[in-house]
DNA sequence: CTGAAAGCGCTTACAG
DNA sequence: CTGAAAGCGCTTACAG
């Protein structure tokens, strides 16, 4: 089976490659071209299977149709999500799209934004690591269409689409308080986040509103890389006196599975000595003993919210406005908290 | 910031765009391109950031540097873990990852394959729906390099890497007689994959070498689909009399995960009553009630094989022999099934 | 209504 | 050692 090309299809019919590259894309009608060559343009390319070079194509109109997509990693289950509906999202509007995770690093975010740029990219969809905020000033600065998910630069004025971190801290502490919990502890990886910091501080507010004491000891920020270790510790300094406290508010899925094995470990009874709750969840939340309390965050909505707004961008340059979405979060309520 | 060209360097400089095209990729020397010259391009890119433009280079070279991922569903956690290791390993070896999720639907399948193509990717790595054979030797035919991973055509001759399901399923089954269970369930979606069929037969076969009864009643197949609400109805029949299994074989994580939830709403005690066991995981298989016994896949040498065998056609075509590689599972054992 | 031609930004034989 | 030129496969003003 040859492969079937432009020139082809003219040379077979006798007309030019303009007429076929013409009404191949819709604008035989435009140009009027007679419904009978149309007609035999048509079936002559389906016939033969013809279809355009993408990158022949893309170069010539100077768009590619793809859009890339960069997030720390792939394999959590919360970015796979996104991908997914992202993918299906652009697949619908007729993109493809090419991913990179960055691993938390700045330098590979920004040689993959890099890369991404000379693949040509039409735009870029970025859960970053909110260390690059030059590189996005870069992008604004060429006019690249771009739009932040999950994580954005709090100080740069940017498309972007997060999940209401803050209320989501608030709420899942107010239930823990409405349980009657008096000491609640909050683990959570390092706070370079803004995301991470929100959920911090919607903890805290929740404290405070119900005036409730904060105690700097309360709070464990764990390192990103090494969490798996400090939890040990983490949890026993929570769990023992003189902090003893009777619930743990974890900052993020993973966290909360690891501190869970950590509780296990040292035979702590979830909830009846000590009430947890996670914010994001993993795969089967709903089975681990105690099924756990969780905030559940909005990923079709995010992903879809994202897609929309680059399309948006990517389509119309000039006019858009500056898009922006906070998506509020919603807690599940399991047994991890007792009743 | 302007972008820059391969002509501005050329025009800057004074010399021709075959001289900087050239040193830029690295042939400055094997052309005799003298060293000052050399130097004075390769500041000069750097210093104004070119970077070719890939499309251009692409259609040029006749090559994308890019491959296509085309999987069932990026969001189930076992893909998204391939997808992962597939994109460092591509990475590493110099291309970009593109993907789409079929979601097991053999005409999304192909037209993804043939959209890729279109994209000109430089091969295909594919977790196939394995209903689309005649696309799969359509490609061979093309001599265009593939891979097929996780899912392969076992009466075609290509490339694949899979994982011993056969095995899997019999060591997963053996551990339960092991344990002296007498009456075996098993819980599948439609055994319409080879690797579904193969976990089947190791389950039968591993009875069958204890000289153990093979009841047709102590195997649900659901539909794949509908698994949710058929599970209930499956697991009741298996649990009660006449059958009243003492354990239950799950053949994929997510009905692991469905079936355990139906068991714990009619109230059956695992691993009490009923033993279970999986084959792979989910997010927080051991946090479980009870910590499920489980077949572990080695996804990771399964996505690094997946592209050391695809680079290494793309990269020789002619000369490579068709690749095949079956790796072994893994058994953890943890509490669902008893001691 | 339709075609010849230029152009997208590279790479690479080919000729000196 | 180096450059002019053709070519990759499309798209699209432009001219009739």
């Amino acid at each position: 089976m040859k492969k079937t090309f432009l020139k082809d299809i003219a040379q077979s019919l006798q007309v030019s490659k303009t007429a076929v590259s013409l009404v191949l894309n819709n604008k035989g009608d435009e140009h009027k071209i007679s419904k009978d060559t149309q007609k035999r343009i048509v079936d002559f390319a389906r016939k033969h299977n013809y279809k355009a070079n993408h990158l022949a194509r893309g170069l010539s109109r100077g768009k590619s149709e793809t859009i890339g997509l960069i997030i720390p990693d792939i394999s959590d289950i919360f970015y796979a999500k996104i991908a997914s509906t992202i993918e299906k999202q652009a697949k619908r509007l007729g993109y493809t799209v090419v991913f990179s995770s960055s691993n938390e690093d700045p330098k590979d975010e920004q040689e993959h934004i890099r890369s991404m740029l000379n693949r040509q990219v039409d735009g870029l969809i970025i859960a970053s690591t909110q260390k690059n905020q030059m590189e996005m000033k870069r992008l604004k600065e060429m006019n690249f269409p771009f739009v932040l998910i999950d994580r954005h630069y709090p100080d740069m004025d940017s498309n972007f689409v997060i999940v209401d971190n803050h209320g989501g801290g608030k709420n899942m502490t107010q239930h823990l308080i409405n349980l009657g919990k008096k000491r609640i502890g909050f683990v959570s990886i390092e706070p370079k986040l803004d995301a991470i910091k929100q959920r911090l501080y919607g903890y805290q507010e929740a404290l405070l509103s119900n005036d409730m004491p904060q105690k700097k000891e309360y709070i464990k920020e764990l390192c990103n890389n090494n969490y798996q270790h400090e939890m040990k510790r983490a949890i026993k300094e929570l769990v023992e006196p003189p902090n003893h406290v009777d619930a743990i508010v974890f900052s993020t899925h993973y966290l909360t599975a690891s501190g869970l094995r950590e509780l296990k470990a040292i035979n702590c009874k979830v909830p009846d000595e000590v009430a947890i709750v996670s914010f994001d969840e993993l795969g089967a939340f709903d089975l681990v003993d105690p099924a756990i309390t969780s905030i559940t965050q909005p990923v079709n909505e995010l992903g879809n919210y994202a897609v929309e707004f680059l399309v948006d961008e990517m389509e119309n340059k000039e006019k858009v406005k500056v898009k922006k979405k906070i998506l509020e979060t919603h807690l599940i309520i399991r047994k991890s908290c007792g009743t």
